[in-house]
DNA sequence: TCTGGGGTCCTAGGACCC
DNA sequence: TCTGGGGTCCTAGGACCC
């Protein structure tokens, strides 16, 4: 059994990089350029260039905080699509080193080369990873930075120490000793609340936790969680790469420029979101069986309430006709200013194939051969015509 | 300083069935 | 008339990641 050679692809910057490459004498000619909200009034920054962190800005932090902190940043808007488009073409040239490719994220890859000794020559895998760094900055024009190792987890980590635009390999046998050089804070999982919990026992370093028994952890802290801390601060994760995983769900949801108040406004912003939510589904040629709707009030308090159906369904009639209740509910419970409104839709399906019939009758019926038809329809008149070809007030009434 | 948008995974409690 | 344990599904909430 060989050793397993996992790499960890991240790319830099990766929105202010494509920004800069999809606007060279705008963006691209910007030192200090921040990616984000700056069309709304309520934004945070995506992603900051290296000479903006040297003023302390960080991705997610308000957009009107960091601009506080560099006054003289240009604010660009995501270009969302571009971002699509090169994370699709970042993939090909990773797919000619391993078929293994996993995509994390829209700026992360992981890789799994085991198996490749023949096919490389037995190259060392910090040498892989610079063909792999030189091919993406050649054929894609984005710089991003490699980690290596035979443990999921520990590739991830020798990323940070590769940024920016390196390669960093953690040799096989050194996990626990790498792990050692970090704090609790650095490893995926440990957010903000558990750190919280971990600094009450004075735990901050890899190092301090190391001194503490199973037993102990699981007291203070639960078994299941202990159990999963103890081996990650010793270099232990189980984890593969994955390449081809899924959609579990698909969301749509938008945060307003002012609270709204009145029910009639939040039902139009509904309809929106179910219209953008299902067209996506069915454009995966996906169903869903669950429909979440979320709501986020004026004091930041987030609520959510959805519904499971026999049957999974595609239109946009019968997704808007079981969100809709689902609002009247969570806006039964408390009415105030709503700062977001979301929409999710769940426990996907393959959409193709025959229709089930439902054993529960005509009475479960929420959607009928000829809400698919239309709304198939309606999407091929979009593809050709534009998105604003076909209006949702004049098609998707909902019945009442 | 006022907090985006798109996701994943976990847990707990209740309903329901055997 | 009063009582069991286990399993599955669903809902709501929360932590976390980029």
């Amino acid at each position: 059994v060989s050793v397993r050679k996992l790499l960890h692809v991240d790319c830099d910057a990766y929105f202010v990089q494509v920004a800069r490459l999809e606007d060279p004498e705008g963006a691209g000619r910007e030192e200090l350029l921040l990616v984000g909200g700056s069309s709304r009034s309520r934004g945070v920054i995506t992603s900051a260039s290296y000479p903006c962190r040297a003023y302390g800005v960080r991705s997610g932090m308000p957009t009107a905080q960091a601009v506080r902190l560099c006054p003289a940043a240009v604010v660009v808007p995501v270009p969302r699509s571009a971002c699509a488009r090169l994370h699709r073409e970042i993939r090909v040239v990773l797919e000619r080193f391993s078929p293994i490719v996993e995509g994390a994220s829209i700026d992360e890859f992981y890789m799994d080369l085991t198996g490749t000794e023949l096919l490389y020559r037995d190259e060392a895998l910090f040498d892989t990873a610079t063909r792999i760094r030189l091919a993406v900055l050649e054929e894609v024009r984005i710089s991003v930075s490699i980690g290596g190792a035979a443990v999921r987890l520990v590739a991830k980590l020798a990323t940070n120490r590769a940024k920016p635009g390196g390669v960093f390999v953690v040799p096989d046998g050194g996990e626990a000793e790498f792990m050692r050089t970090l704090k609790l804070a650095d490893i995926p999982g440990v957010g903000p609340r558990m750190q919280e919990r971990l600094q009450h026992y004075g735990l901050h370093t890899v190092q301090q936790a190391l001194g503490y028994d199973l037993d102990t952890l699981s007291r203070l802290f639960g078994a299941s969680w202990a159990e999963w801390l103890y081996d990650r601060i010793r270099g232990i994760d189980p984890a593969r790469i994955e390449p081809h995983a899924d959609a579990k769900s698909i969301s749509r949801d938008e945060t307003f420029a002012h609270d709204l108040h009145d029910d009639e406004s939040l039902e139009t912003e509904l309809l929106h979101l179910v219209l953008r939510a299902a067209g996506d589904l069915r454009g995966e040629a996906l169903r869903a069986r669950t429909i979440t709707v979320r709501i986020r009030d004026a004091d930041f308090t987030t609520r959510q309430a959805s519904r499971t159906l026999h049957e999974p369904i595609e239109s946009d009639r019968a997704i808007y006709a079981v969100a809709r209740p689902l609002l009247a509910k969570l806006r039964k419970a408390r009415r105030t200013g709503a700062r977001l409104l979301g929409v999710n839709v769940s426990r996907l399906t393959a959409g193709q194939g025959p229709t089930q019939l439902s054993l529960l009758g005509p009475l479960d019926e929420l959607e009928s051969e000829r809400d698919r038809t239309l709304a198939h329809a309606l999407d091929r008149l979009r593809a050709r015509f534009g998105h604003d070809s076909v209006l949702p007030g004049r098609v998707v009434r909902p019945q009442s």
